[in-house]
DNA sequence: GACCAGGCACATC
DNA sequence: GATGTGCATGGT
């Protein structure tokens, strides 16, 4: 499995190259899109995200003191404004209530305890937890999505019932805990993903199939 | 006009 | 513990 492990991510890289994870300006940037871009297409977050900066609030004390309703009207185009308004508020309060909104305190924390602290906010799960500790504290910590499963579910190297922690056991077991590697193949399975429903995609990237039974792989 | 997107919490059985 | 449902916009 280690060496699989390797030779999909050299496929991959081979085939896209750098994904330059995660685009942002700065650690609470990242926070922020990793809460916005739930169950939501990055290209929506990232009109919430120019909203944000626009009017100059995208800052831990600045959305703070953002109301609701102002909040929700600037991330409206990530969708489900209401839900997400009141999960930044949650974040910030944690960020101002456990680290005085200080990133680098923060990233001092150990992984393991930070990652604990993360899913006890509301509106916080794994993927969003394991986001903000790779993409914006570079913490070891590998991420797995809906693309990642369906990737390594669909070319049998998972389980129908893996469940998430399974799927990053996986990762987490067979690759050296270094994240730049993390970071990198998470972002090159997305971007196959990505890929899955383009049908003038001619093969598959990591697997030998090609013309209609790569389409029956992702169909 | 349907279908999907870099989830999560909560209700119900 | 498993399964279903609401949340919402914008692109294809």
């Amino acid at each position: 499995m280690k060496r699989k492990l390797g030779l999909i991510y050299s496929k991959l890289y081979n085939a896209f190259g750098p994904q330059h994870w995660w685009p942002g300006d700065s650690s609470f940037e990242v926070m922020v899109g990793a809460i916005l871009t739930q169950n939501t297409s990055w290209l929506n977050v990232e009109k919430a995200i120019r909203n944000l900066k626009k009017h100059k609030v995208l800052a831990p004390d600045k959305l703070s003191r953002l109301s609701s309703r102002k909040t929700a009207k600037l991330i409206r185009p990530a969708g489900y404004y209401n839900i997400k308004t009141a999960r930044l508020k949650e974040f910030l309060n944690f960020l101002l209530l456990k680290y005085r909104s200080n990133m680098r305190k923060m990233a001092a924390v150990n992984t393991f305890r930070l990652r604990q602290e993360l899913l006890e906010v509301k509106g916080i799960g794994p993927e969003t937890a394991d986001s903000i500790l790779l993409y914006a504290l570079n913490k070891p910590v590998f991420v797995v999505d809906a693309y990642t499963r369906r990737i390594f579910y669909r070319h049998g190297l998972i389980n129908k019932e893996a469940d998430y922690h399974d799927v990053q056991n996986l990762f987490m077991r067979y690759l050296k805990r270094d994240v730049r590697v993390f970071n990198e193949y998470h972002a090159l399975l997305v971007r196959l993903g990505k890929d899955f429903c383009l049908k003038s995609k001619p093969k598959c990237v990591i697997c030998p199939l090609r013309g209609r039974d790569y389409a029956k792989l992702y169909a």
